[in-house]
DNA sequence: AGCACGCCGACT
DNA sequence: GTCGGCGTGCTC
């Protein structure tokens, strides 16, 4: 009797499922995880699929080695998802399937052992000097794992020649795996729960109308502070009243938000709630993830990996702040998981909520199209009404830096409207936000007599200065030097110019001396203590002023806060960008939206030097429907999405002649493409990025813009198999990217 | 990605 | 003479 052969997806960047042969008693079944011998050593793979015997090579397959689950691991929508991310975003399938798994769950635990031999026991009991050695590696233990010498960066070969330990034939593999029963658990309890406004009820009975009819995608429009979240509350509770073994999927783009956001969950359905983030352990993550595996947990709030969670009955999909860019992932496997959660809700005939106060002029496209249903949500809630930006025309300085050796006087461009409203909002012990586009110091430090900046050797961008303009620090690898080492003899050849949040923070502090003043940027939102500390402490009243950079404008609720400053929209308007303009907007509007969401009314001032821009006017009078229509007439005219779609393809290497070499020839490429390639897709580049020099590597891309997917995908794989081979290449194909600089 | 094989430079 | 650099080829 011959056994079934398989198609396993193994976690290596190859486009290809491997054949095995089917050992087992039991039958192979779709989404099981098993370990495959792979080449010289063994990897968990995962079944794709059973082969017809009309299939079947017959002669010298191997075998799967083990089983690791006795229930798939994925099911059939996951399965259906990863093929269509692998198809769509260009990926290996096997590269899939690993991102899909929860980390250290795609690798065998354990691998091969390294023992102590009778000669290495006997030195490590004399303590001769290799036995020192030994006792420094093995402690009073006779084996190890390969992986925990690697991790005390132990060198096993002298070990190995000189006698003293031996690999151990026996290979002990460990995979973790869920285990449990699927049950309801017990009764839903329900905490208090506000009542809905007129306007929130009837947008959440059409809403409850789509997630019982479980198929389509919404799109919930609702102007910050109108009560997005408690929508999805009262959303979740139905289903949850309707059976309690529905789940419930909750996507938030930011761990900055998630603290609150799980709060809230957490107390109107106590016990039900999972929460994963970036910043678990492996262990604390795989025991959320259970609680969804095992249905103790209904619902489950996280980022874009949450996608993957092993949901049993998921009945509905919330995107919140679908319009955020963190959901799209940037590196390895570009894909963008609120397009991959409408797809998901397809596969599992689920109801697919997108809600932003900005939505993506994608997700908005989709809704004016009739794609997706349209629910907007026009009022706050709590407060009468959204607070009104005030624009302050700001003209350029004249003067461009400061010396480094001169007094430090720290100092931000600031109008007098702003300080008088400052003044008057602590006067009235209320919060204040003020937005700054850079974290640092100062922008960069400029060089006098090279007449340049100074830059990163690693990146080529322009250092930022830290700790008032004591040290230089690269943004993109964290790469620093100090300034006192550069010229000591020569103070006036360095200019410090623009600033940055730190200095925002220093010259409040001037200006506000009796004010307790805090600042949130990425530089120490980076510790998760610090970022919830942080917010804490602002919740609680004990700072009056937060100056920070965008992590700010997200989706957080103070009730306190009745003035929001926004400095310096123009640097991102001015990217080189062709989504700068919706940015700009969203970052307006969101910013707006942190002001007065409680009882006090909420003041917003927006500096700018570009006052009468239309995107600039749009976001003072946070008009939307203005906005979007002119920013979809723009991107209708030039073919952009959402009316076209976009693939870059970027290449890098440490060689500058390496990747200007393919430079020349993927030229001489694209002018002799074929007829419909030249028909259907418009090439832009090969280009050279804004930033040609990262982490040192040399890059260069090119972008191809169509109507249609399918010619993208062909072209895309025409240079793929014209030039993905060159190996001292490194190629990163993004799908649908969020920026083409 | 790993892992092994293979072919050239600076070291005991 | 060998250790070890990383180019290249393969993994059912």
């Amino acid at each position: 009797m011959t056994k079934p052969h398989v198609a396993i997806a193994v976690p290596v960047p190859i486009a290809e499922l491997f054949t095995y042969e089917w050992p087992f008693d039991t039958p192979p079944v779709q989404g099981m995880r098993c370990l495959v011998p792979f080449g010289r050593r063994h990897l968990v793979g995962v079944v794709w699929e059973e082969l017809e015997p009309s299939l079947w090579q017959g002669k010298g397959l191997k075998s799967v080695a083990k089983l690791v689950d006795d229930q798939p691991f994925f099911r059939h929508s996951l399965i259906q998802l990863i093929q269509f991310m692998s198809q769509y975003y260009c990926h290996p399938i096997g590269e899939v399937v690993k991102g899909a798994m929860p980390a250290a769950t795609s690798h065998a635990g354990g691998k091969k052992k390294v023992c102590l031999t009778a000669l290495g026991g006997r030195e490590l009991a004399e303590q001769t000097p290799m036995g020192l050695e030994l006792k420094k590696t093995f402690g009073q233990r006779a084996s190890l794992t390969l992986s925990t010498l690697k991790k005390k960066n132990i060198d096993l070969k002298p070990l190995l020649k000189g006698g003293y330990v031996e690999t151990s034939s026996e290979e002990a593999w460990s995979v973790r795996t869920f285990v449990g029963n699927k049950s309801g658990g017990e009764p839903l309890v329900v905490g208090d729960k506000p009542v809905l406004t007129h306007e929130q009820l009837e947008v959440y009975q059409g809403l409850n109308q789509k997630v019982i009819e479980g198929k389509g995608t919404g799109l919930l429009h609702g102007v910050t502070g109108s009560g997005k979240t408690e929508i999805f509350l009262h959303l979740i509770e139905e289903v949850l009243n309707r059976d309690l073994s529905d789940q419930v999927l909750v996507m938030v783009p930011e761990i900055a938000l998630t603290p609150q956001m799980t709060r809230v969950f957490s107390q109107r359905f106590p016990g039900r709630v999972a929460v994963v983030h970036s910043q678990l352990t492996p262990k604390k993550r795989w025991e959320e993830l259970a609680k969804i595996s095992s249905g103790s947990a209904s619902v489950l709030i996280g980022p874009r990996s949450a996608l993957f969670a092993p949901f049993s009955r998921l009945k509905l999909l919330i995107v919140d702040e679908e319009h955020d860019s963190s959901y799209k992932q940037t590196s390895g496997l570009c894909y963008h998981s609120r397009d991959m959660a409408v797809l998901l809700g397809t596969f599992e005939g689920s109801f697919v909520l997108l809600a932003s106060a900005t939505p993506s002029l994608e997700s908005y496209h989709h809704a004016r199209t009739g794609k997706y249903a349209y629910f907007p949500l026009t009022s706050r809630a709590v407060s009468k009404s959204l607070p009104k930006i005030h624009l302050l025309a700001m003209k350029p300085e004249k003067k461009y830096g400061t010396a480094i050796g001169a007094v430090e006087e720290a100092h931000i461009p600031l109008s007098s409207e702003v300080v008088a409203a400052i003044h008057e909002t602590l006067a009235r012990q209320e919060q204040v936000i003020i937005l700054v586009n850079k974290r640092g110091y100062s922008y960069f430090l400029f060089d006098m007599e090279k007449k340049e900046a100074l830059q990163c050797p690693q990146c080529r961008i322009s250092l930022t200065l830290h700790q008032r303009n004591r040290v230089l620090i690269c943004h993109s690898c964290d790469h620093y030097r100090w300034v006192s080492d550069l010229d000591p003899a020569h103070k006036n050849r360095y200019l410090a110019v623009g600033y940055g949040s730190q200095q925002a923070e220093a010259y409040l502090g001037q200006l506000f001396p009796k004010a307790a003043i805090a600042r949130l940027d990425s530089d120490n939102a980076a510790h998760r203590d610090t970022l919830y500390q942080t917010l804490e402490q602002f919740r609680q009243g004990e700072i009056d002023i937060l100056v920070g950079t965008q992590i700010l404008a997200k989706g957080h609720d103070y009730p306190r806060v009745t003035l929001t400053v926004l400095l310096e929209v123009d640097q991102i308007l001015n990217l080189p960008d062709f989504r700068a303009g919706e940015r700009t907007f969203q970052l307006m509007v969101q910013a707006a939206g942190r002001s007065g969401r409680g009882d006090q009314p909420g003041r917003v001032l927006v500096q700018s030097m570009q006052s009468s821009h239309p995107v600039v006017q749009a976001g003072v009078e946070q008009n939307f429907p203005l906005f979007a229509e002119r920013e979809l007439a723009l991107r209708r005219s030039i073919g952009y999405p959402p009316f076209g779609r976009l693939v870059t393809i970027e290449w890098s290497s440490p060689k500058r002649e390496s990747v200007e070499g393919l430079m020349k020839a993927a030229e001489q490429w694209v002018e002799r493409r074929e007829e419909w390639a030249k028909r259907w897709v418009q090439v832009f580049g090969p280009a050279v990025p804004g930033v040609d020099f990262l982490k040192g590597q040399h890059r260069r891309m090119v972008s191809f813009l169509s109507t249609q997917v399918q010619p993208l995908h062909k072209i895309s794989q025409d240079f793929m198999t014209q030039f993905g081979s060159r190996r001292e290449l490194r190629f990163k194909i993004d799908v649908d990217p969020q920026s083409m600089i």
